[in-house]
RNA sequence: GGGCGUUUAGCUCAAUUGGCAGAGCAUCCGGUUUACACCCGGAAGGUUAUAAGUUCGAGUCUUAUAGCGCCCACCA
């Protein structure tokens, strides 16, 4: 098999110019889609995590980018129907929010322009704004299926929605009612329990008096005394001696005037605060309960902007804030407070707007998730899908172990709506509710307002794309998907919905393994953030550096689950890795020609070097592959780097210049092929990291195919390892270790080649037929063999490893004080190692008890620094002579 | 209040079933060697947070303590 190489390769890779092209190439020839593979491939599916459809690329795309992207083309060259399916998400509160802060620009708003008109100018920001993510993912070489995208609202996927939803409220998990709820004021939306966060912050406790019917009165303590205005009653511990007695009594709602009973509950914490508690179901969550338990009304004082309404009496109209204010003023005058403190509590907020959400009594629609978050428990715990790293497991059953029913109703223009309608019956204008496609016949129907949670439809994701519940051949072939990749922060908000909603709908996993990324973070650990102004921006990085660097730096910073802190200098030093493959790939491609033919030689004609890298390359296919199969991507790229830049380039291809300069015919051959096997691994190796610039670097190598992209995946040889090869070879490059310190330390010349005096023998023979390695890499003549009876060569350095004991004359530069001292040194090191592996084997339980192969290891190593220890004093007694 | 993660060189991080603690950046010394100065050679830098334990052997496993971080939870 021959196969032409490029010639003329550029002096510098120009992945501005390589980079566009390169992925039009792809995508034209069809590599991107699944069909590229046989017919009868295997299939291997990403469904991609949407990002918002008119969001803009940060570092955090780039990660799941740079990841997902190196899965896809790994499975790939493996042979698999590759298949990673594009889309966006239509992110109802943040598009909505987005395009509300237009319209204020504008000096208009959501409400002024009305419902029809503002869902249009959100289409046409959604058109307008929509392509700019899935470019920029394209920009860092995302090999998808974009024949494929989707997008949450599109036909297909709102179909999708529309048949679960009704499908759920058919088998009765679809309820409405009124509840309890995380109101969003701002918004004027229900927020489920996820989109909650709460902040420690630094209130003020309310102490005052809750006056009792008959006299007297009881201390109660509170952060939000608005809400005394919707108190349903006082409750006291059972068992406080000093307000049972109270137990049934009525009291007073101060101001209003309203009366409400004392009741006895031991939920009461008597040491806390004031020792009473005031209940007020309508505006919190345990109260709530507490409610539900006594049978007490739940009033409601505020309206949807977080106003009080008329059960509020005087304080109507105020926002919530002043009326905090004014009724403590009013109170005090009344003689109705006693105290404030200082108080540090958690305070809910809205993880989008982050304004402080208030509960407050709505009636919403729910999923009675039970029966749907058991299937999703019992599926991770049989193992059908499984969580990298497995220590999410734990956090997943937790939550779903206690999960709430999941309010998915949202008052908001954009999304998908509820497939709802409402007709007046007995005075109630939703008296009547009807669930289906269609409105049902008759008149007086009107459609529900309200859209479903974005993350309703983003359930549905792995399989609503495949075409879920029409159009079946996609489903069939590429359901379940194999690879759910996302951050551990969307856990809970979308990857447990999807388990849930896909085990429900299409009765099976939606994927088999979850794979969590953790958080991209700036150095020092603090959020990126574009306040903050330490956001690094990845499109940035590409127009300066290219796609490449700124992916293999995003995938070896990292390790799973764990947040990766994103440290600029390895950019840099990606690039610069980028820029040492390039010049590998130079040095090959003007020492190769056409003519040469693939693969390597048969073993018989390799010299030592060629057979010890290639020992070293399949270790390191095989370690690739085993990091690989654990998803230790990290790690992978680290060891190809390190195979490439500290073995194969300043070792194996500074020898190789020996056969390829001064070899014969056969011997520039078999290193030729040798060189263009090592460099076509490691480009299909690092293909799935860095898939520009091995594409463009592979054109320019001989090589067989028509693409590295759908180039086979590398399998290591492992006849090729051998322990003996690389066990001479370490001690030989040990040895140009040592004589290149040696010549840094007499500080000879760099560029002054030097002799090398060997006595002749068994240890120095191998050496000899291997001079080229020290010729190449430490500037020697070549190695010249002293008979063995001859006197030691004077005024010579001495450098020693195992039984190879290497003379350097180095006539006018020896000092003999300074040479003996040097081999002191030398023999003081070897001492203390020695010493250390006598100490073992001289433990009978090391011995005993070890694997054969570490106290092996640790003879071997004995027998070679006693060699080394008897030739240095061998020459220390030498030069004393 | 529970749960999880983390603590390794000055900084950012690795270390595959326990087997001589490694990189990058920064620092110091020396180099225009015909693939690469986007480079090459050399050096220095660690009681792996602390304390016990298991083991022939611990960065790795167990327990406790401390710092940092995250998640979950109804003390007003």
């Amino acid at each position: 098999m021959q196969a032409a190489a490029e010639k003329n390769m550029p002096r510098n890779f120009d992945f501005a110019a390589v980079e566009p092209r390169l992925y039009d190439w792809w995508q034209a020839q069809g590599w991107f889609k699944p069909e590229c593979a046989a017919a009868d491939a295997e299939p291997y599916v990403i469904s991609m995590p949407p990002p918002n459809v008119t969001g803009s690329l940060h570092i955090g795309h780039a990660l799941f980018t740079a990841l997902e992207d190196l899965m896809i083309r790994y499975e790939r060259m493996r042979g698999k129907a590759a298949l990673w399916l594009p889309g966006t998400d239509h992110a109802g509160i943040a598009t909505q929010l987005q395009v509300e802060k237009m319209l204020r620009d504008e000096g208009t708003s959501r409400e002024a322009v009305g419902y029809e008109e503002f869902l249009h100018r959100t289409w046409q920001w959604k058109e307008e704004q929509g392509g700019t993510i899935t470019r920029q993912l394209r920009r860092l070489g995302a090999s998808c299926d974009w024949d494929r995208e989707r997008f949450t609202l599109d036909d297909g996927l709102s179909n999708a929605v529309i048949e679960a939803f009704i499908t759920l409220w058919e088998q009765g998990l679809v309820y409405r009612g009124p509840r309890l709820v995380n109101w969003s004021p701002g918004l004027q939306t229900a927020v489920s329990d996820l989109e909650v966060e709460s902040t420690e912050e630094e209130v003020t406790l309310y102490y005052f008096r809750y006056p009792v019917a008959g006299g007297g009165y009881l201390p109660v303590a509170t952060t939000r005394p608005e809400t005394i205005l919707g108190d349903a009653a006082v409750a006291v511990h059972p068992d406080d001696e000093r307000y049972r007695h109270l137990i049934g009594a009525r009291a007073t709602v101060p101001i209003l005037g309203r009366e409400i009973p004392v009741i006895g509950d031991d939920y009461v914490d008597m040491e806390f605060g004031a020792g009473a508690l005031k209940v007020t179901p309508g505006h919190d969550f345990n109260d709530y309960e507490l409610g539900r338990k006594h049978g007490l009304e739940r009033l409601n004082i505020l309206n949807k902007d977080a106003s009080m309404n008329s059960n509020a009496g005087p304080y109507e109209g105020l926002d919530r804030y002043d009326c905090r204010q004014r009724l403590w003023t009013d109170m005090g005058a009344a003689g109705l407070t006693i105290k404030t403190e200082p108080y540090v509590t958690r305070i809910p907020r809205s993880q989008r707007g982050g304004e402080v959400v208030e509960p407050m009594m709505s009636t919403q629609w729910y999923v009675r998730i039970q029966p749907l978050a058991d299937k999703a428990i019992a599926a991770v715990r049989e193992g059908q899908v499984k969580i990298v790293p497995d220590r999410f497991e734990k956090v997943y059953f937790h939550w779903l172990e206690n999960i709430q029913d999941w309010c998915i109703s949202r008052q908001l223009w954009w999304g998908h709506r509820i497939p709802a309608w409402y007709r007046e019956k007995d005075g109630d204008p939703q008296g009547e509710i009807y669930v289906g496609r269609e409105a049902p016949a008759g008149d007086g129907w009107a459609m529900e307002q309200d859209v479903l949670d974005t993350w309703f439809s983003s359930g549905l994701w792995p399989f609503s794309t495949l075409g879920w519940p029409e159009d079946r051949d996609d489903l069939a072939r590429y359901y379940p998907t194999q690879m759910m990749e996302t951050g551990h922060d969307i856990l809970f908000f979308w990857v447990a919905r999807m388990i849930m909603m896909g085990l429900w709908f299409t009765d099976k996993p939606p994927f088999h393994t979850v794979y969590l990324h953790g958080l991209v973070r700036a150095e020092g650990g603090a959020k990126f953030s574009k306040t903050l102004g330490n956001a690094i921006d990845p499109l940035t990085v590409v127009d300066e550096l290219g796609a490449d660097p700124l992916r293999f730096t995003l995938i070896t910073s990292g390790t799973p689950g764990n947040d990766c802190h994103l440290d600029e200098t390895r950019l840099d030093h990606s690039f610069r890795f980028v820029n040492k493959i390039w010049q590998m790939t130079a040095f090959i491609n003007m020492n190769v020609d056409g003519a040469l033919a693939l693969g390597l030689p048969p073993s018989g004609e390799l010299d030592l070097p060629s057979r010890w890298i290639l020992s070293r390359l399949n270790r390191l296919i095989g370690n690739v592959q085993y990091l690989f199969d654990i998803h230790q991507y990290g790690e992978a790229g680290n060891q190809i780097l390190a195979f490439m830049w500290d073995e194969f380039a300043p070792f194996y291809l500074e020898i190789s210049k020996g056969a390829l300069y001064e070899g014969d015919e056969a011997q520039q051959t078999a290193t030729r092929r040798a060189l263009v096997h090592l460099q076509d691994c490691c480009l299909r190796l690092l293909h799935p990291f860095m898939p520009f610039l091995t594409e463009e670097a592979w054109r320019y190598i001989p090589h067989e195919g028509e693409a590295l992209i759908i180039a086979d995946w590398p399998t290591a040889d492992v006849d090729a390892i051998d322990d003996d090869v690389e066990g001479r070879m370490a001690a030989y490059l040990e040895l140009v270790r040592e004589i290149r310190n040696t010549r840094a330390e007499f500080k000879v010349d760099p560029g002054r080649r030097i002799r090398a005096i060997a006595r002749a023998g068994a240890a120095t023979e191998g050496l000899a037929e291997n001079e080229q390695i020290l010729k190449r890499l430490c500037n020697v003549e070549a190695l010249e063999l002293l008979p063995l009876e001859a006197e030691d060569p004077p005024n010579a350095a001495n450098v020693v490893v195992g039984d190879m004991s290497i003379y350097l004359p180095l006539e006018g530069m020896i000092d003999i004080a300074a040479e003996r001292q040097r081999l002191t040194d030398d023999l003081a090191k070897i001492g203390a190692q020695l010493a250390r592996t006598e100490k073992m084997l001289g433990n009978k339980k090391f011995v005993e008890r070890a694997r054969a192969d570490v106290v092996q290891r640790e003879r071997v190593r004995l027998a070679d620094l006693q060699a080394a220890r008897a030739q240095i004093e061998e020459r220390i007694a030498g030069l004393s002579g």
